[in-house]
RNA sequence: CGCGGGGUGGAGCAGCCCGGUAGCUCGUCAGGCUCAUAACCUGAAGGUCAUAGGUUCAAAUCCUAUCCCCGCAC
């Protein structure tokens, strides 16, 4: 037995799970993403990573600017639809979408909810250092990432983690999760479980002005700035070239021991001294340049002990 | 046509402005030193300088076009 569902989703994280509905053989009645947008360089028009899978697994999309447009809502009820499935889809939505399928709406959400309701949850949990997240999926209320709970699936964040592969792990985990949930809802089987109001926390979109390192910080925190935007946006400082100051992303780090004036190398290895201990980069990309290794890095752009950097 | 950086032996870079035998760091291989080593010493291999045209006695270097990578903006 197979539901017909409605897909909402928009960026790469999206992605797993509606192949895994496919998988699972449910009828995808539309997949919505948001409308493409100028991307990358050149800002040229591009569909979203969602938009683009459906469209080659030959799934109907739509990208309406907005799913409160009342023609729109009409439209979403009309499917007739037994679910809807919502993967960061980029838009909050109404009550009225929300309840028009049969089963309702449920959302994966890369959290151990009701910590990180919110935009940002796998760069929050990496930037505060948490030691474990998740993924769960809940039934959709009007209030953002409230709904009670009917899966949940714990990952650890290790020590070298970074945005990018916590987003991976959670993307895959993730999907599976939903697939597994829209299993037991067809049968009638989902346990909803509340979330507590105790510990909720919210991961505020990543704005561009927190992502410069400030070296005043303890290590512990410029650590978890660098791997929790990794790769994207990325963390970065100014370093002083041959040719001028140069624009560095620190893609990859550690936090150690080492004592020194905030911003201060302290070694040839990529050592950086911290308001409070200090850090080692261990993958760096420069301005113009490719991601490298720390040894890589180095060979190109001599940063050694006793230089400074800001 | 949004702005900018870059494509040079396996890796990372310099050389380009001021055309004239392709250089550095690392790696690889061989030999040596050493109780030993990712350390040190000696030597070697390895590049049609992204591609296609053009200018020139001569182009990595100047001109034109194309392809690819990346940062910002978004």
């Amino acid at each position: 037995m197979t539901l017909r569902l409605a897909f909402l989703g928009t960026p790469d994280f999206s992605v797993p799970t509606l192949a895994a509905l496919i998988q699972a053989g449910h009828e995808i009645a539309c997949v919505y993403a948001q409308p493409p947008a100028p991307r990358g360089r050149g800002q040229a028009l591009r569909p979203s990573p969602t938009h683009a899978f459906a469209e080659e697994a030959g799934l109907s999309v739509r990208t309406p600017a907005s799913m409160r447009d009342p023609e729109e809502v009409a439209a979403f009820a009309a499917l007739g639809l037994d679910a809807a499935v919502v993967v960061a889809f980029g838009q909050i939505l109404p009550e009225a979408v929300l309840e028009a399928p049969r089963l309702g709406s449920y959302n994966l959400h890369a959290s151990l909810l009701p910590r990180w309701r919110g935009a940002a949850p796998i760069q929050r949990a990496i930037m505060a250092g948490d030691a474990v997240t998740g993924a769960e999926v809940m039934r959709m209320t009007a209030g953002l990432d409230e709904g009670p709970v009917i899966a949940s699936v714990r990952l650890r964040i290790d020590a070298l983690e970074t945005a990018g592969t916590l987003h991976d792990r959670l993307a895959t985990a993730g999907a599976r999760l939903m697939a597994e949930a829209i299993d037991r809802i067809e049968r009638g089987e989902a346990a909803t479980t509340p979330q507590p109001d105790e510990g909720a926390t919210y991961a505020k979109k990543i704005r561009p002005s927190e992502t410069r390192i400030r070296w005043d910080r303890a290590a512990p925190r410029v650590d978890g700035q660098i791997r929790g935007l990794s790769p994207f946006p990325g963390a970065w400082f100014m370093a002083q070239g041959e040719r001028g100051p140069v624009r560095v992303k620190a893609l990859l780090s550690c936090a150690v021991e080492g004592e020194g004036e905030p911003g201060q190398v302290l070694d040839d290895e990529l050592t950086i001294a911290c308001g409070e201990g200090a850090i080692r980069i261990l993958r760096a990309q420069r301005e113009g340049r490719s991601p490298q290794d720390a040894a890589d890095f180095l060979r190109g752009f001599p940063l050694r002990s006793g230089a400074r950097v800001s």
